[in-house]
DNA sequence: TATATTCGACCGACCAGTCGGTTTAGTTTT
DNA sequence: AAAACTAAACCGACTGGTCGGTCGAATATA
C-alpha cells in the first residue's frame, strides 16, 4: 500500500524533526514552526497528522522507545546464563550511549514532563514497568537456577535499571572526567558480584 | 542591621516562592505572577530584587542547594570509618528524601536547564564537582588505610553520586513498587561489600 | 520644632511581542 | 473526487518586563 508507506514517512519526517528540534530546545522552548521548518512540511501537514503540540510530542516517547530499546530483548536472547544477559544489557545501552548520546539527553525531558503531565507520566510508568519486568524475569532465572544468591528480584532489577539510566548523567555532568564505560563497567561489577554466589573451591 | 533583615526576609519570600512555583509547573509554565501570588509581594518588588525570571531561578539553585545539603559535612564528620562516612552519606540523603522529596523533584528540572542554558550548567557543574571531590577524598582515605581495596576513586565516587542521585526516581517512577529505602539498602550494599577488602578468617 | 527633601522599597496597570492553533484559498497526488 | 498537502494571513490568550508613581522613614534645613 503506497498509501500507508508516504503516511508513514510523512510521520517520520516529523517526528524526527520533533526530535532533534525538542534536544535542542526542550518541551516548552520548542515551536511547531521549528519543526516546520525542519521537517520541509507546511504547518497544515503537522496539523494534518497530529491535532495538537502535545500529540506531537506524545508520539515522540513511542517513537524515541523504539529507537532507543528495539532489539535489547533480540541481543539478550542470544545470551546463555543470567548473569550473561545481565552484562550484555549493561552493553547493549553503553552501546546506544555511544551511537547516540541524544537519545540519552531525552531521558530528562521526558522524565520531567511525566512529572507534570499526566499523559506523559503514563506513558513513562508503562514503558518503565515493562523493562523492569523484564529485568526482573532475568533475575528470578538466574535464582531459580543457582546462578544468584536468594534476592529480592524487584529491588534488585530496580537498582540495574536505575544504573543503566544513570548513563544520562554523562550527557550532563561533562565536568565528572570518568568516561561512561569505565562508570558502567565499574557498576556492573558491583552489582554482579554481589549478585552472583561465589564458587566453592 | 534592619535593613539587610529585610532584604533577606524578602528574598526568602521570592526564593520560597519560585521553589514551589517551579516544583509545580516546571521552569517555562512558571509565571512571574504566580512567584507574585505566592509571596505576596508586587512584581515590581520581585524585580526590585532581581532583575530577570533566568535571575531568579539561578539564584533558587543556591538557595536550593544549601536547604538540600547544608549538613552533610557535619553529619560525615562525626563517622569515624570511611566506610561509616559512605554509609552515612546515604542514610543522609535518604533522609533529606523523606522529610522533603520535593528537593530531589527539582533535581531533573535544574539538570534539564543546565543541559539547556550554559549559566544553570556552570553552576550545576560547580556543585557537582565539589561533591564529587569530597566523596572521592572519603574513598581516598579508605583506600590509603586498608579498609578499601585498591579502587579507582573517581570512578567509584562517581557511582556513589549517581546512586544517590538515583533516589530521585522515586519521585518519578512510582510504578516501581519498591520504596527508596530499600533501593538504598541494596545497592549501598553492593557498592560497600564490592569496596571493602574481605577479612581474613 | 516644624518643614522640606531624599531615597530605598514597592506597587500594578500596561505594552510589545510571542506562539499555539485556525482558516482560507488554492494545488498536487492518488 | 477525495485525500494530502502548501503558503500565508490571521486570531487571541498569554507573559516578561517596564515605568510612572506612591509611601514611610530618615536626614537635612530653616
Amino acid at each position: 500500500m503506497k498509501k500507508l508507506e508516504l503516511q508513514d514517512r510523512r510521520k517520520e519526517q516529523i517526528m524526527s524533526a520533533a526530535l532533534s528540534v525538542v534536544v535542542s530546545k526542550g518541551y516548552d522552548q520548542s515551536r511547531m514552526d521549528d519543526i516546520v521548518e525542519k521537517s520541509q512540511l507546511s504547518k497544515g501537514a503537522i496539523y494534518w497528522y497530529y491535532k495538537s503540540k502535545e500529540e506531537v510530542y506524545l508520539s515522540l516517547v513511542d517513537y524515541w522507545f523504539v529507537q532507543y530499546s528495539s532489539g535489547v530483548v533480540d541481543t539478550l536472547k542470544q545470551q546463555e546464563s543470567a548473569s550473561d544477559q545481565l552484562k550484555a544489557l549493561f552493553d547493549f545501552f553503553i552501546e546506544q550511549f555511544d551511537k547516540n548520546p541524544t537519545t540519552f539527553k531525552l531521558l530528562v525531558e521526558f522524565w520531567r514532563l511525566a512529572g507534570l503531565n499526566p499523559d506523559f507520566n503514563a506513558k513513562l510508568q508503562q514503558i518503565y514497568s515493562d523493562f523492569l519486568e523484564y529485568i526482573i524475569e532475568i533475575i528470578k532465572v538466574g535464582v531459580a537456577n543457582g546462578e544468584f544468591k536468594n534476592v529480592e528480584p524487584r529491588i534488585t532489577a530496580l537498582s540495574i535499571l536505575i544504573n543503566i539510566e544513570g548513563i544520562n548523567w554523562f550527557t550532563l555532568f561533562d565536568k565528572s572526567g570518568v568516561e561512561a564505560h569505565e562508570y558502567i563497567d565499574t557498576i556492573s561489577n558491583f552489582i554482579l558480584n554481589g549478585l552472583k554466589k561465589k564458587r566453592n573451591k
